[in-house]
DNA sequence: ACTAGTGGATAGTTACGCTATCCATGACTG
DNA sequence: CAGTCATGGATAGCGTAACTATCCACTAGT
């Protein structure tokens, strides 16, 4: 499994330790069978490590997810959400209820302890601690791009048909979905910015 | 400036130690004077590795391309392009060329080297290896999304008017603006399949 | 038969981001 | 103006995360 993935053997014990991977099945008291599936699990674990930037624990609870037997999308996404954001500084009244305000105007329903309306607030009180009220200005033109971006993630989960597929595919999508947007929005700077000031 | 900004002492000691904080102004051997300018640093050091994440080192360099005398724009995003990526895995010719025919379908003109063009290249190359040869087919509405955020980004950047300030929007947008639309993104999703499925 | 490799357990390593302690000195408090 | 407290500066220490190394008994392949 080690020579298959690139991932030295002492790494991937390290991962059974963790409960990353389950034991493949024992051939013999000092011989395992490891599977595709094992070999699958494993490339996830690094894809989510290395481009998603998640911690070892954070990977666990993840898969724990994705493992549950009552599977479902919803469940899924609120723990990778969970994952991937840092739970952070309260305060700024001001800021959280401008947060409030705009995603209300945009009538996205809400729950004020959703994990991605924390991320948010966090980042408008941020601006405003910076000095940089006038980011939050931004925000409508983020959202509409924004909007057009779930409609596509939407179309791919949905293309899928088996379950499993789907989970893994909203996992894998999320994560790769945010560093490919990452990566796309500064390279249409550079595209925007080359066109309208003439810059290289 | 620990009272004011809720950073602890000796964390401050240690930021002038690594030099992201120039030494205040010695009024006697141990007494020294911060003023705004460093509250504004200190603020933006915290903001960039809490919500940015970005190493203290990546910050050193962050701060130091701020602080140089010729201070252009494309400078400061190269930096900020490389503190935030992180140099990946080569491999993969197909993943590679497929990444290069996209953007060149797109016009957005490109230097192989750029980071983000290869963030871009190593996401294509893990959605390949974790079996998900079809994520790529959703770079198209990706990029269009992120063709409308560029154009709001680089409208935020010129309204600025003084060349400090357009350099601190430029880095305080590009962390902000990504934590931005990964929250935005997820909330937009939920809308997105409320009203298609009718879920919670 | 024998070398290389394995599962399992335990201990050690490295990097990072702080924290703690010490010192001599200066600033405010009564 | 004595006494407490905080400061700049330097050095050393700590806690966590993610591996990595070593050991052991054993076994698969040659």
């Amino acid at each position: 499994m080690s020579r298959r993935t690139g991932v030295p053997v002492p790494t991937i014990k390290y991962y059974l330790r963790e409960g990353l991977l389950s034991p493949g099945e024992l051939t013999s008291p000092n011989q395992a069978r490891y599977g595709e599936a094992h070999v699958r699990r494993l490339k996830l674990i690094r894809a989510l490590t290395d481009v998603g930037k998640l911690s070892i624990a954070a990977v666990g609870e993840v898969l724990g997810a994705l493992d549950e037997p009552e599977q479902s999308l919803h469940h899924v996404l609120g723990v990778m959400q969970r994952s991937v954001s840092t739970n952070a500084a309260a305060g700024d009244e001001a800021a959280h209820q401008e947060a409030e305000k705009f995603l209300a105007r945009r009538g996205w329903h809400y729950h004020p302890d959703d994990p991605s309306v924390r991320a948010l607030v966090d980042v408008v009180v941020k601006a405003r601690e910076l000095g940089h009220d006038r980011f939050v200005e931004q925000l409508d033109a983020y959202a509409d791009a924004c909007q057009g971006i779930a409609e596509a993630d939407l179309d791919h989960v949905l293309r899928r048909t088996e379950v499993e597929d789907v989970l893994e595919g909203v996992v894998v999508g999320t994560m790769l979905g945010d560093a490919a947007i990452a990566a796309l929005r500064r390279l249409a700077q550079q595209a925007v910015s080359a066109r309208r000031l003439g810059e290289v």
